[in-house]
RNA sequence: CGGGGCGUGGCGCAGUCUGGUCAGCGCGCGUGGUUUGGGACCACGAGGUCCCCAGUUCAAAUCUGGGCGCCCCGACCA
């Protein structure tokens, strides 16, 4: 492709709106334009890198026996409604109507969908397992897009789902697919770490998350200093103290303390002079209605996925004041002690000592309060929010939190989709059963986006040979002279016909402009031809990686490029 | 949805507090000329409902009210 030719233009200035280093190299460059919050195109060479990372995918994929096919955006409401989400998804499900009023959604997974096909063409388990696969469109009624591509409302997504005859069998083939990840994201160029994650909105019974190092993410990652574990902060665990009810006996029995106004636990430090673990906290919960008092240490935050979770609840928020008061208990200074009628979480955060904790009188607080003596703690569990410092689950080394982005996730749904939607087969035994599935996502925008932010450098984006929009940039200077275009037109159409992908700047633009614009764009090899070159009857050669620069003769720079480590990919 | 910020030629901004003399600057764009190895120079030129609607006023980019859009921070996820 000529530049002349060519529906591309950089920027000089990226627009205010972009306020990340990846976004504004995304618009500056040329590669995509917003249309409204969330929503973009691609233009010419932004999607030319789509597409090649489509082709990775598709390989993939397919490597591991996958068959893509390609499900509806438009999705019939009533197969959300079978599987239940119609009802537990309130944020993001985009729901729609048609003119006579049928409800419909557009379609933020395909779980369904899948399910749908499946279940009517599967009859028996000689035909399991199977994984289908499609690369398409995702809409989401996101309540905050963000970071340019990072966050979207409308999304391209690389989801696969299989099918199996058991849970055995599907354990068998999710490591198949988690190599699969490893090998998608090593050949694009992005560096990532897979990690246990929550299985949020898509349920099931186990799930990683594949991300990369970066300060765009929006994922919070738990990892051991010294040992392999790592974990999202949604799921992660640490070691906590035991519980040893028999140092109890001995404390004396609680007793009142005038706090005024001591509502949190920061006041609470501030007033005792004490760090916040010698404090009891209390949050209470709605869970799809009920009441549920969680008691931790003052020195930790409920984790509200793996409460959730634990409650089994599909709604859950903090109560308001008024449900406080409604059971009897005063915002600020809610006890652990003397709760009745509502249920009991103790967080393994809670040890048995002595605490200080709320009265359930307004200003009042309660010193030597005993769990075990004072409170039951029946109900012991782990609710609480994990962060660095704390003590590794596996090694008791110390924790960090780290910033990642997540690029891809892969879920065991077991038969949380298959049971609702009735997917059967008759097995050997002559007896049905439900398939067990798996599901797998990549997001294609926010893997192209990560693929800058982990190559570019102060000048531009410094492009993976697998996923460059073209391999060479064709410097032409000095077009002007005859012999000049002559020789730099020979090269292209060599290069060309050798089957290399050269985008060649033809324009008449200053020496300046075109090297500036050729480190923006970033392609992996650089060729300039010029009247200084020509008399030496050669190009340059250049790595924008690296900057080094290398005259090569005219007569074999076709062959020189064509199998440069640069090119081939093979660095 | 709560909190904060912004909206002026394609892009980046000034002007708004203190209404008139305000529609401007840089870049980019077009034409001509001179340049040509790291974002050249000269000359001429095109291009704006100052986000929208309503109001106040002799007079509104500027003041008031309402709306829309975009960005950022918190509850969701690829």
């Amino acid at each position: 492709m000529r530049v002349s030719q060519s529906f591309w233009r950089t920027l000089r200035e990226a627009p205010a709106e972009a306020d990340t280093e990846v976004y504004r190299l995304i618009l500056r460059a040329g590669l995509a334009r917003q249309v409204a919050a969330g929503i973009f195109s691609y233009l010419p060479l932004g999607w030319r890198v789509i597409r090649k990372i489509e082709s990775i995918l598709r390989e993939e994929m397919d490597r591991i026996g996958g068959q893509e096919i390609r499900m509806p955006v438009l999705i019939p409401a009533d197969l959300w409604k079978e599987s239940g989400r119609w009802f537990s998804l309130d944020q993001s499900l985009w729901r729609i109507e048609d003119r006579n009023h049928r409800p419909f959604v557009l379609a933020m997974t395909h779980e369904e969908v899948a399910s749908d096909i499946v279940r009517h063409d599967l009859r028996s388990y000689r035909q399991l397992p199977f994984l289908l696969y499609q690369i398409q469109t995702k809409v989401r009624d996101e309540p905050r897009p963000r970071g340019g591509l990072v966050r979207m409302r409308e999304f391209l997504m690389k989801d696969a789902y299989s099918f199996h005859a058991d849970v055995a069998d599907l354990d068998r083939f999710y490591p198949c697919v988690y190599q699969a990840y490893i090998n998608i994201y090593r050949r694009v160029g992005v560096p990532v770490v897979a990690i246990q994650a929550d299985p949020g909105m898509i349920g099931g019974t186990g799930s990683h998350e594949f991300v990369a190092r970066s300060e765009l993410g929006e994922t919070t990652i738990i990892r051991c200093t010294s040992c392999q574990y790592i974990a999202s902060q949604e799921v992660a665990v640490a070691r906590r103290p035991a519980f040893f009810t028999d140092i109890a006996a001995a404390a004396p029995p609680p007793q009142l303390i005038h706090t005024p106004g001591v509502t949190s636990i920061e006041a609470l430090e501030h007033v005792f002079g004490l760090p916040p673990d010698a404090f009891l906290k209390t949050v209470v919960y709605s869970a799809d209605g009920n009441l549920v008092a969680v008691i931790l240490s003052g020195g930790v935050e409920v984790n509200e996925l793996k409460l959730g979770r634990l409650l089994g609840a599909t709604r859950l928020r903090l109560a308001t004041n008024d449900e406080l008061a409604a059971a009897g208990l005063t915002p600020g200074f809610v006890s652990p002690v003397g709760l009745r009628d509502i249920r009991l979480i103790i967080d393994e955060s809670v040890a048995a000592h002595p605490y200080i904790a709320g009265a359930n009188r307004p200003d009042y607080h309660l010193r030597n309060v005993l769990p075990g003596r004072d409170f039951p703690v029946t109900a012991r569990a782990d609710v609480a929010t994990v962060r660095g410092g704390e003590a590794c689950i596996l090694c008791g080394s110390a924790l960090v939190e780290e910033t990642g982005l997540e690029l891809g996730h892969t879920f065991k749904l077991g038969t949380r989709y298959s049971e609702a939607m009735g997917i059967r087969y008759l097995g050997p035994d002559g007896r049905e059963a439900t398939v067990v599935m798996g599901c797998y996502g990549i997001g294609l925008d926010r893997l192209f986006t990560a693929i800058i932010d982990s190559n570019h450098d102060e000048k531009g984006i410094t492009w993976p040979a697998a996923v460059a929009p073209y391999s060479v940039y064709l410097l032409g200077l000095g077009l002007d002279r005859p012999e000049v275009l002559e020789a730099a037109n020979r090269l292209y159409d060599g290069l060309h016909r050798r089957g290399i992908e050269v985008f060649f700047d033809d324009r008449p633009e200053s020496p300046g402009v075109k090297f500036a614009d050729a480190d923006l764009l970033g392609l992996p090899l650089r060729l300039t031809i010029s009247p200084r070159t020509i008399r030496q009857g050669a190009a340059e050669v250049t790595i924008r990686r690296t900057g080094e620069t290398t005259l090569v003769s005219l007569d074999d720079i076709v062959e020189h490029i064509a199998r440069h480590p640069v090119v081939t990919g093979s660095t």
